[in-house]
DNA sequence: TATTATACTGTACATATATTCAGTATTTTT
DNA sequence: AAAAATACTGAATATATGTACAGTATAATA
């Protein structure tokens, strides 16, 4: 890291001072306020060395988007994933792929990563525990082994389902509830997309 | 200080979390973002509410003018909850009040605040979709309205069931299992204690 | 029953703000 | 001696942002 200059220093103090006691960073207009500048750009220009010597972020066109580096630690794995409708998964039929809310979640929440909430409809997982209005949480892969909870798409019918390759050319897709049939993919006949498996399970209630 | 609602709490944990992240506090548009807004009136009204209710300050005028109130209660939105083991929640039996690990989850990750996970052992709630292993989200309180999924104690031996109160004397914990039967507790003779009820469900898998 | 609080979408607009360009001047580095 | 960095003023502008206004809808409260 270079060396600070002395008005690079009042800079770095004020941004300082301010965040301590609004909450907030300031913005060019507050730093001159602060130290007697006349032009918002003598702020500006301070800002950018102190950039350039690794004191401060600036976010580009972002209001008050100045941060002080830091040396250390931001232990922030914290992320929204959205939460998507599946319309029905009884009988599968079409998948809304909107995003109806989103859901705060630590990224090391379940055993693996994942993408995104699947929100269940139709009770045709219910044996394996998988009731109306869940939420799966899908992680988009290729990597499944038989028994593994897929979320599988046939044309635009998207369904939830145990996962089985039975041949090279079979793969069953079977419920777990006795009032619905096992799905019998041939794949030389249909195309079956796997949008990647469950990795977990959310429900509110 | 008033009572904050789950969407304004999820609201506050957004802000504070851009905050980690950035150094600065979001827009309204940020928060419309993260949490899936579609007007920035949404984000504005929120932040109404938190500032009347004393959870923000907002500095009029002032791009991302906003700032947490630094109180005891709110020490971050993350969260440690302990994991405790149950036994076997299918004929009930004694719980093992320890500690098995944490998990680290927003506050207002569930509808309702919970207080623990209980981790179910047995299928005695099976038709409720909650299978072994599961994770339920306990929040300890008295509040149980009858079809409610309570964590029930009789002498030292707990159990998931729902609760049932089928008059001031007679309460029946019923399993969703049909091989298991209901247990019925005369409150004159037997003492019943609920730990607390069941405020949502996570699975890893 | 009326009212308030909550929880949104959607549009619009004044202004808060970042940022560029054009200068001037001094100091430091190459 | 030339180039680059520092340290400013001043004006201009595109856009980032707060915020008001107009709705819709539901739940809680008085």
């Amino acid at each position: 890291m270079k060396e600070i200059t002395s008005q690079q220093q009042r800079v770095l103090d004020c941004i300082q001072i301010y965040l301590n006691k609004t909450g907030f960073p300031p913005t060019r207009a507050d730093i001159c306020k602060k130290l007697g500048f006349k032009s918002p750009n003598s702020a500006e220009t301070h800002l950018r060395a102190l950039e350039k010597k690794g004191f401060i972020n600036i976010e580009s066109g972002t209001s008050r988007g100045i941060s002080i580096v830091n040396n250390e630690n931001y232990i922030n794995s914290e992320n929204e994933y959205p939460v998507i409708g599946l319309v029905a998964a009884g009988s599968p039929t079409l998948a809304e792929e909107n995003i109806e809310k989103t859901i705060n979640c630590p990224e090391s929440f379940f055993d693996s990563s994942f993408d995104y909430f699947l929100k269940v409809k139709g009770l045709s997982m219910k044996n394996a525990g998988i009731m109306e209005d869940d939420l799966i949480a899908v992680k988009k892969t290729n990597d499944i082994k038989n028994g593994d909870i897929v979320i599988a798409r046939i044309a635009d019918e998207v369904t939830v389902k145990f996962f089985n390759r039975k041949s090279s050319k079979i793969v069953e897709l079977e419920p777990a509830n006795d009032d619905f049939k096992n799905i019998v993919v041939n794949l030389e006949q249909e195309e079956l997309h796997i949008e990647g498996k469950s990795v977990g399970l959310l429900r509110k209630n």
